[in-house]
DNA sequence: TGTACATCAGTGAACGCGCGTTCACTGATGTAC
DNA sequence: TGTACATCAGTGAACGCGCGTTCACTGATGTAC
């Protein structure tokens, strides 16, 4: 089927230059001036448009919102999972090199990472488009807490303690992230990503001032505990 | 000196009423409709007054969330006081009651505790005044994680590992909260409660779904698993 | 106990702000025969 | 290859919104002699 329905006229791609453009200065204005400072006036401002231009590439304020969630996540995904590429040992250097990148990208940007992880936006409900990318990064970050799948070192099927470890989560979503985990696996692996979240948004939102002296330090020291509760070795 | 400054005039009792009120009446518009929905003008509303009249009690928007955050942080102190009060066991006990009635407290009204742990209002610098009550709640949470301080069962005075445990964090401000803390258990309750508020602010913002089937469960049982790393008893 | 003055809670009008969103329009770009 | 029509990005004016904050004022409550 040659010259099928894919839109590659030039209006199209123009289009979709528009739009990236708009994601692009939306994200610059939300790093500057956080969530209040975005609006699509201000946008359409800098595109030397007329305010209701916008409306053009933009069906609301709120749709804007879902193009900065989204890129949010996807932004956190590829990171991580660049991270896990580059490094070359075993499962406790990848497990470190993961929470870095995570911790570094939202240091790079945090009224991202607060769009993300902070205070709900009032009225705002993000919708599903926006899990497919948040999907890939929590894959991404189970990946190196986990045996491979493919061995099954992981009690090779033997889930015996499934119905004492598995405490009120699902087993099975945790299963489609992380094919092979065992539940006290999960468990931990779900200590370990509160314990991380935790950490950053304490740290982006001002609260482990003055007791951590040293942010950088003391979030390696932190992630190498846990590590070594999650019997990491490289 | 019978009849002292301290004013006990029938104005300024009704002035602290007005104050107690307007933070009560704030408190709500909070819980009810977030931090967009708290205004100046909507509180001169509900008070029957006229909008420029609220500037006798409060001298700007700013000044009415200082209000908040410490009503907030005191509420918390509060509970987790409370609660360490009610139970009769030991350490392990006093530990899970505490993480307990935060828990309780943040769903109880979770535009509060994005107040305090969510993202930081735009322009906004909390003043020292709202760190007393914060002292006071991280004080009593840290109490059960430590021995008690009379005995000094932490090693008595033996911090030969202080300088391998205490990275980037600053021990001094540690022991003034905790008093004989050792910097192996300050260490674990720094972990412990970046993860505690980490699994806060991942469930009442809506990060756990669909994950995560029974919140309650779920918790109580990262806690106990806690509880187990922090080596504690009854 | 009574009068003269000071304080100060609440009034009413007004300021300037920027926002999201709608609507009828123009003119350039693309499409079908 | 050329013409007739459809699409659609960007225009310009306007809507209604609620907000924080200032200011000169009135009248009741409190204080000093």
């Amino acid at each position: 089927m040659p010259g099928d329905h894919e839109p590659t006229n030039r209006r199209s791609r123009t289009r979709a230059a528009a739009l990236a453009e708009i994601t692009e200065i939306a994200g610059r204005h939300l790093a500057e001036d956080g969530l209040d400072g975005l609006s699509l006036r201000s946008i359409a401002r800098e595109l030397g448009m007329v305010s209701s231009g916008i409306y053009r590439h933009v069906a609301s304020r709120d749709e804007l919102l879902t193009l900065l969630i989204i890129d949010g996540y996807r932004r956190l995904a590829d990171t991580v999972q660049q991270a896990i590429e580059d490094v070359a040992a075993g499962r406790r250097t990848a497990f470190l090199a993961t929470t870095h990148a995570v911790r570094t990208v939202a240091l790079a940007d945090p009224q991202r990472h607060a769009l993300l992880y902070g205070t709900p936006v009032a009225g705002y409900t993000a919708p599903p488009e926006a899990t497919e990318q948040a999907d890939r990064l929590y894959r991404a970050l189970l990946g190196p807490m986990v045996a491979s799948a493919g061995g099954g070192t992981n009690g090779a099927g033997d889930d015996g303690d499934a119905d004492t470890a598995a405490i009120g989560f699902d087993m099975e979503i945790l299963r489609r992230l992380a094919p092979g985990i065992d539940a006290a696996t999960a468990a931990a692996a779900l200590d370990t990503w509160a314990a991380l979240f935790g950490h950053l948004s304490l740290e982006l939102f001002g609260h482990l001032d003055p007791t951590v002296t040293d942010p950088d330090a003391f979030f390696d020291a932190a992630m190498k505990r846990h590590a070594d509760r999650l019997g990491l070795t490289d």
